[in-house]
DNA sequence: GGTTGATCGTTGGCGCGGCCAACAAGTGGC
DNA sequence: GCCACTTGTTGGCCGCGCCAACGATCAACC
């Protein structure tokens, strides 16, 4: 990037610090996802899948703030890497129902330490008690708008 | 967006907060422009410009993080409505000058209400100290990658 | 029991933002 | 004069966050 002198207006401006963070964030933890070949939308739908288990895609679309319309495409790729299986739902024939499978469950465990290495990249310039704030001061601006 | 109850493995990570209070920001303050008719280029240009003053279409970029080809096409839509002028610079003919109009400029006022607006309505939950604090960490985490 | 309104999966599309490759024109150092 | 580099421009790619529309299905109500 090398953002020679960037002007004052803008480093001191809330939005665009958490624009530019956000950026080199979400380049680590592309990065790392896309040697395993994933996105981020892969890891948001199973980690969702693993905390509570067989889910239908609408509601998985809810749980992790992705569109309808983009869990259809996250699952087929998912599926055909046998990391997810789609079922129709007996009980409500207008749902699937997606389950993670043994395959998903370890590929995820692998994505797991991949983000997990990420953070401790992205935050390496923070001490432990500093990252705690960031987390804690990120999540009351979160719940605020909700 | 309606996030019923995310799973805890995102909540608690520090790149996930991230990108959605940045995707809070960006909605904010996209809103706000988008009444202007104009989007964040737009304003990291214009920023620059008045802060910098005359400057060449590569250092744009360079300042506000922006590449080369779309500072082409934001030059462009901002000349199109004169808030800004491109001429030849007489010193290096490879290169374009970049000038702000007084009517860029005044522009440019407008759109700084707009983004003040966007911040509080933004960190509304958070007081004062707990916004510097922010900001503060921000900044360190940006300027350790750079 | 049939009608009505909502929900679900799917397809297709849009715009922004961050990139990259290639090219012609021009510059500066050697 | 040659070479490496910079600059503006064009054109393209992908991820992400959206939205509209459709057929199928379900649930509620009368």
């Amino acid at each position: 990037m090398e953002t020679r002198g960037a002007p004052a207006r803008l480093r001191g401006t809330p939005s665009w610090l958490l624009n530019q963070t956000a950026t080199v964030a979400q380049r680590l933890v592309a990065d790392g996802f896309g040697a395993e070949g994933a996105r981020r939308y892969h890891y948001s739908l199973l980690a969702t899948l693993e905390e509570f288990g067989p889910t239908s895609q609408a509601e998985l679309g809810r749980r992790g703030g992705v569109d309808r319309s983009d869990v259809v495409a996250t699952v087929n790729e998912l599926s055909e890497r046998g990391f997810v299986e789609r079922s129709p739902d007996p009980g409500d024939r207008r749902r699937n129902v997606v389950t993670l499978t043994e395959a998903g469950t370890a590929h995820l465990r692998h994505l797991d330490e991949v983000l997990a290495r990420a953070q401790e990249a992205l935050l390496a310039a923070l001490p432990r008690k500093d990252r705690e704030q960031l987390v804690r001061l990120l999540n009351q601006v979160l719940e605020h708008h909700s």
